[in-house]
DNA sequence: TGTGCTGTGGAACGTTTATTCCATTTACGA
DNA sequence: TCGTAAATGGAATAAACGTTCCACAGCACA
């Protein structure tokens, strides 16, 4: 840190600014060693891991050893990975709006009252509201129990249809990512009873419904339980026609603006338990 | 909006968010000794350099002792310093803690938590902080173009895959409602491009993206483009490929928890357009 | 004016950090 | 198959860091 005396040297300066820093490392990644473009792509896809991390953390997530992160700052042309880490910190310092700057932004909006901003104000105020509401009602017991009856099926079902869609889709990515056996019962062409036409009682199905109950995710999950499956229900109610068909069933109501239901509450509980399925299957192996 | 109800606890636990902590700070200042004031008042106004800065930097600064800072941070109740310091780099972060992270530090105070409701805290938490953001840094003139753009459009071709499905699909399913004539370009069968074929310069399409960005998305929406298509986009960076084919592109920038991104703000966004969409066109007609 | 207590500055300490260096492995051309 | 150069892992090192400790100053009260 003090020896710059061929700063401006051959590669004349080096950026300093996350932009420019990007295109570089998108642009070098291509011929650089194997645990170097490692680094860089760890680096583009966590960087405020980098920003704020240590040298020692962020190598092990990374998965190389800290003298490789400074080659890898020197390969760029930085003197160190302290030179390279202070250009992360830049972008986030840019990228927040102080506080000041917030309030004045939120005044602004309750006085210009436009009406776009009314409206995102109010599906943000029911998302927050379902998320906190959901996290205060949520019982860990039960949520432990659905976790271990899909952690013990071979393939998990993921029926959910109409405005519960977004939720099996985005559940069926995630496992996908954890290398966790699910099929999307999506209904397409009407093939939603070809789908589920082989689970068997080592499978288990996974049921999505709000009021008002879309019958074929009701059918769906009624043919599941006759074949033998375990059955994991989100719903709304009580006396939703999921509930008694649910060897576990959690209850989630979500605040609604202007006729439409956030999915808020409902994405962290599914993300929930899939995250933990994996867990628990890691546990096991 | 959250719960500070034990925020002047006595050695219970102490604020883990910025908000939580800046009330802690403003009320606790006026009791405090000089100095520590002193630190009080240049915290609140330089987070930034609290959050990067070293305890020798910052105290300098501030016009203190690096031992002033330790017990600034220990008069609020944390163990020194670099404790503090955690609370304001998590403003910065879009990464809320880890799992591990939240238990390790649970350990360290003597406590103890279920693991699956660390699990649903941590993806509660990524999507109220996502929200949060959004609707703090949201431009309603840039959504208000968007609206204009939507609106005027015959049918609104709806591309997102992968993790932006589901925020599509639900588009979709709202848009049926509102009686929008849309199109979900989900690409099954490999039939996007025979989907997107028959777009026209009356159309719209509206794309969703974030890193990695799905080649199929953007060469979707380049293909609309060249259909002479109006665009809007929502995705996360102003590097995204995204966002030189758009006329109008929307930031969000999802907090992620465990490796997988809250998709609540994109989703309050979306929804926002298709409401105001709806509204936009009850007013011409 | 004396006494005790809180507040403060600054040095010392032990720990953690980024970095460097060297032995070993790997990849590649002859 | 060998020989050379690049790449890599891991220990060693020196600097920087947060924290602790202690002596002294300022102040209130007797």
């Amino acid at each position: 840190m003090t020896d710059i005396s061929d700063a401006g040297g051959e590669h004349g300066t080096v950026p300093r600014d996350f932009a420019a820093l990007r295109a570089l490392i998108i642009g070098r990644a291509p011929e650089l060693p194997r645990r170097l473009t490692q680094v860089a792509s760890y680096a583009l896809d966590n960087p405020d891991e980098i920003a704020f991390g240590t040298a020692a953390g962020v190598a092990q997530r990374a998965g190389v050893q800290p003298s490789t992160l400074v080659r890898f700052s020197q390969a760029l042309g930085y003197q160190g990975f302290s030179d390279l880490q202070d250009v992360f910190r830049s972008r986030l310092r840019d990228r927040v709006p102080s506080y000041d700057e917030r309030l004045a932004q939120l005044r602004e909006h309750g006085l210009d009252a436009s009406k776009t901003g009314l409206l995102l104000e109010g599906f943000s105020e029911a998302a927050a509201r379902s998320v906190a509401d959901c996290r205060a009602k949520a019982d860990p017991a039960l949520i432990e129990q659905a976790v271990d009856l899909l952690a013990g099926a071979e393939t998990i079902y993921l029926a959910g249809l109409r405005r519960s869609f977004p939720i099996t889709s985005y559940m069926a990515y995630a496992m996908g990512k954890l290398g966790i056996r699910s099929i999307l019962v999506d209904g397409i062409a009407g093939l939603g009873a070809e789908q589920t036409g082989f689970i068997t009682p080592r499978d288990a199905m996974f049921a999505v419904s709000f009021t008002p109950y879309a019958s074929e995710t009701v059918a769906l999950t009624a043919a599941a339980k006759a074949h033998g499956a375990g059955i994991v229900a989100i719903t709304d109610s009580l006396f939703s026609p999921l509930a008694p068909l649910a060897d576990v069933w959690l209850e989630v109501v979500e605040a609604n603006f202007e006729g439409f239901r956030s999915m808020a509450a409902t994405m962290a509980l599914a993300m929930t338990l899939t995250v933990a399925v994996a867990g628990k299957r890691a546990e096991g192996a």
